[in-house]
DNA sequence: GACGAATTAGACAAGCCTGTCTAAATTTGT
DNA sequence: ACAAATTTAGACAGGCTTGTCTAATTCGTC
């Protein structure tokens, strides 16, 4: 394993406070010197982490708004597909969980790193997200007064049943998520959906009845 | 300040592995030696503060449960007025943030100490808001197919432009709770409510037309 | 005012961690 | 095969933290 990575694993599992660059450099299997050599002291080397996750999270994040369904076969179906996407490729995927968990843990201690993070994450996936759904309001598809309101809602609800798993850091099965996107992609779907015969089908999927 | 809530400040400011006795003492204003003579060792310390803000919240979350609007005037009114005092007195306020954040530094190192979190925490809680509204639609006010995924989807839309904020440790101020709590009951009747004429009116609110 | 309990300041040993240094070993490029 | 660059193990000083100890001080209560 890579410096970088080890010391991400390292940093979220320990906290900043908590790591020593022994564990790290066992972790990688190099010396403690050579991450020295590398990355100057142990602050630089988080900062490095952090920009490397915050760069990946957001990659990650816009190449999966890539495959919006902006002409659904069956929208449902593509919403509750896409929610799916999103929870597994950029929720909670590795760097996802480790990028969440170091914000939530150190971004009182790095101000303008973090910031930087809102910025470059944040404040332009959000954006992206809502043009999706401003699009297929467009179409006719939904019926949406504030895309930026309907997107944030969207994610909302797609993650409802998962909200205390992050909480503690776990991990959700697949059955999980898809659970949890298909309940809150039915909900959206009442909320915004065109009222068409076949959008409202269907009781919701509970753990007992899955 | 007690020590308890000194202690409380410290650890979810500094991490607990970042946190030092002398900081507690000075923050609590008593010596070091009487926290040692009050609590044991560190650890213990920990411990004991996570039990307390585990009971202050679940005394809080059950308080604000009971005034649920069960004969509601204005249905979107009164949820309104009920998911804003749920983020007020319990998710925004001292111990809410303080416990969940405490849950999301610490949750990995003391497994046992937070399952008994989420036993007296989540685990009841979900139940006795999914009971309300469950009540609510056998009143024939909502049209709800599963209590559980309802109640979980309520609380989601209520927060969901809370979500970056809490993510960074922020506090939300009273405009932006307001404004979330607003846009997602309206959400949430949208998809659950019976359709009555009322119930569709306005649009959402957006920071700019607040 | 007096007595017992609690609190305090400060010193202290032991341990851990960071960051540096050195000399040897290993890898790399040619 | 050889030279340069990198990596390694280990030692090391300096600093910080925990938890204990002691003697003095303050507090509560009668």
């Amino acid at each position: 394993m890579s410096i970088v990575d080890a010391a991400a694993s390292v940093f979220c599992r320990e906290s900043f406070a908590g790591a020593n660059i022994d564990m790290i450099a066992a972790e990688a299997g190099v010396s403690r010197q050579t991450i020295y050599n590398h990355h100057g002291d142990k602050e630089k080397l988080f900062v490095a982490i952090v920009r490397d996750l915050t760069e990946r999270c957001n990659a990650g994040i816009f190449a999966t708004i890539s495959t919006f369904p902006d002409q659904p076969k069956d929208l449902e179906a593509d919403l509750i597909a896409f929610a799916v996407r999103m929870n597994q490729n950029c929720i909670c995927n590795r760097d996802g969980k480790f990028l969440r968990k170091l914000i939530q843990t150190e971004g009182g201690r790095y101000p303008e790193l973090f910031a930087e993070w809102r910025e470059e994450g944040p404040g332009r996936t959000w954006p992206a997200i809502a043009a999706r759904f401003a699009r297929l309001a467009h179409a006719g598809l939904l019926d949406i007064d504030d895309p930026d309101v309907a997107a944030r809602q969207f994610m909302a609800l797609a993650n409802a049943e998962l909200q205390t798993t992050f909480m503690l850091g776990g991990t959700p099965t697949e059955d999980e998520v898809v659970q949890s996107a298909t309940n809150g992609v039915r909900t959206f779907l009442r909320a915004f959906g065109k009222r068409q015969p076949a959008t409202r089908a269907g009781k919701q999927r509970t753990l007992a009845n899955a």
